[in-house]
DNA sequence: CCGCGTTGTGCACGCGCGTGCAATCAAAAT
DNA sequence: ATTTTGATTGCACGCGCGTGCACAACGCGG
């Protein structure tokens, strides 16, 4: 109310009378692909130009059933990498002309609610990339609503209505597996994020069975809430307060890196161990503060910008709508184990 | 392709004939204000159960001149704390029914682009996050664009065409000043952020202003490219190196968390020393790991909630467009000073 | 039983642009 | 010079819903 006066916006309609032509063609000037004279783009543009006018977006996609917008649900935001997910994502869909919808599904009452409103905006696609998902809540999403795209990003879903756009849990940790057995150690211990019901556990399934079938023995796992380096911390304090001293492990392998940070925290600050002096630690994700002199973590890094890249050509219809795409990443091996 | 047939969604005409009403008895029973009877109200969310319908918010914007949708503009993903920052308004915005469009501004050519597309999707209003803005930049887009508002949240804008929501960074630095100065240092080092030509000089300003009148020297202070730990890691340690020893800072206060953890981690993995043992270091912010055993960063909590609040009703306008408003959070004192 | 104030309900018109095809025009072919 | 072809341009119709107002239905007291 305080500024200019802020003359409405020109439509298509204003351009094309002041470059003597129809709408349609002022329009047409605006799409790559337009089959249109130099000149009159030309002219058309200049117009364009005058009157600040810039296609309406909304009303484009209200006729044309494509909005150029793709919805992020997350529910987990306590995990730093979630951060680097998003950064890499609008950065990419942002590059190919795709607008990012962020919403918050921890708080909205249900994750069914995003989903709905995600159809009331027409989103070309829906990205899941919570943490809580159950598979039951994907095929029900899938099943009710009209969504174009259903895409699970960074976590792999057997739910097979939905694409799913993730590393290939079971090559990357029998990778690091591998790491693991070379480096002597014999009393591991999985530390597992949230169980929900899906293929996530292919973590720790993979090393499970891996350090199983080249040792004969199976090691131990323990299991934390959420992604939250804070809760790791605590909850690997108290689980290893009840562990007896010569049981305790020698190397833990944790689901990810917001785990790993946690452990070591712990390790360090509740019982005074070194890592990986005392005992060595794994992360996978290779987040930012993975690398941080603080702690030196070997991780896996996944190749969120490939993947992201993936999801825009998966948004845009220029790939397959396979059910899943698996990736590939490398093992980066640092001082904690 | 591989999925259901997926009927087209249905419209509010459909839910009317199901009913025995009229279209617009229908939408009109999806707003809250609406002035209908219970019992078609009844009827007419029966049937649009039945048909899963919802209405479509494209149409709804396009007609209505209100999006409901709120555009964020973020260029700087380095700083942990901009994760707590999109958690807090993505929660409360949401709870008010807005959705959120989030833009990378670090990777699209510029911000103007950025600031085109929220107009051309006619967001309610947008809102800068960033660090590199400069006030040219707010001034020159609110000058071209016709974005219904725009606002800069935590952060100081001298422009006054721009609403600010943010801390009240005098008086908060204040606070800071007088713990630091009761702590008994005695050569403080003030550690800057990006020096855009805004008025987020004022955190550094108070302190030095503050230090100076009370023991009668200057701060001395050294600029970081980036709300960066790493940067910053890297930075205070060239910097660091290039001092003699006899005339090290006993206390760093930092413009805000990521300054300091990153100026923490230096300090203890490069000189060796302890913090607080050998030097303070002081935050901004109360990120999340600013609680960390590894840190325990004396800080300043900003109080986000109430923030993300307050832009929520500027946005539906209830609360008047003041240019600015300023809130207060509280000192958090913690071991690192 | 009538008039009047409340609600409730229906409707014409418009929001700005896309789709598909018909009309037009320029340039190349005969 | 006339035809043919391909590149341009124009247009009717629809996308699904909001606004503002006119009209119908309901309740009340006199």
């Amino acid at each position: 109310m305080a500024s200019t006066p802020k003359s409405k916006p020109a439509t298509a309609e204003d351009v094309a009378e002041l470059a003597g032509v129809s709408r349609w063609t002022v329009n047409r000037a605006f799409k790559k692909d337009a089959s249109i004279s130099k000149r009159t783009l030309d002219r058309v543009m200049k117009a364009a130009a005058r009157l600040d006018y810039a296609p309406d977006l909304l009303a484009a996609s209200l006729a044309s059933d494509r909005s150029n917008l793709v919805s992020l649900l997350i529910d987990d935001f306590a995990n730093p990498h979630k951060l680097v997910m998003l950064e890499a994502l609008t950065r990419v869909l942002g590059a190919h002309g795709l607008d990012v919808l962020l919403v918050n599904t921890a708080s909205q009452k249900d994750t069914q609610d995003a989903l709905r409103t995600a159809r009331q905006r027409r989103v070309d696609a829906a990205v899941l990339i919570g943490s809580q998902l159950s598979d039951d809540l994907i095929a029900q999403a899938k099943g009710t609503d009209h969504i174009g795209k259903l895409i699970v990003f960074a976590r792999l879903s057997s739910e097979v209505q939905a694409v799913s756009i993730c590393v290939d849990d079971r090559s990357a940790m029998a990778v690091m597996t591998d790491h693991v057995l070379s480096g002597g150690y014999s009393r591991p211990l999985f530390l597992a994020g949230p169980q929900t019901r899906s293929a996530h556990l292919l973590r720790q399934q993979t090393f499970v069975e891996g350090w199983q079938s080249a040792t004969g023995f199976r090691p131990e796992d323990h299991v934390v809430g959420s992604y939250d380096p804070r809760q790791a911390y605590r909850q690997v304090t108290s689980f290893l307060k009840g562990c007896p001293e010569d049981s305790w492990p020698d190397v833990i392998v944790c689901e990810n890196d917001a785990l790993a940070v946690g452990t070591i925290d712990a390790l360090r600050h509740e019982f005074g161990r070194n890592v990986p002096g005392d005992l060595a630690v794994t992360g996978f994700d290779d987040t930012p503060q993975a690398a941080d002199q603080s702690y030196q973590l070997t991780t896996y890094r996944q190749p969120i910008s490939a993947m992201a890249e993936a999801l825009a050509q998966v948004v845009l219809g220029q790939r397959d709508e396979v059910g899943l795409d698996r990736f590939t990443g490398e093992l980066v091996i640092r001082r904690s184990a």
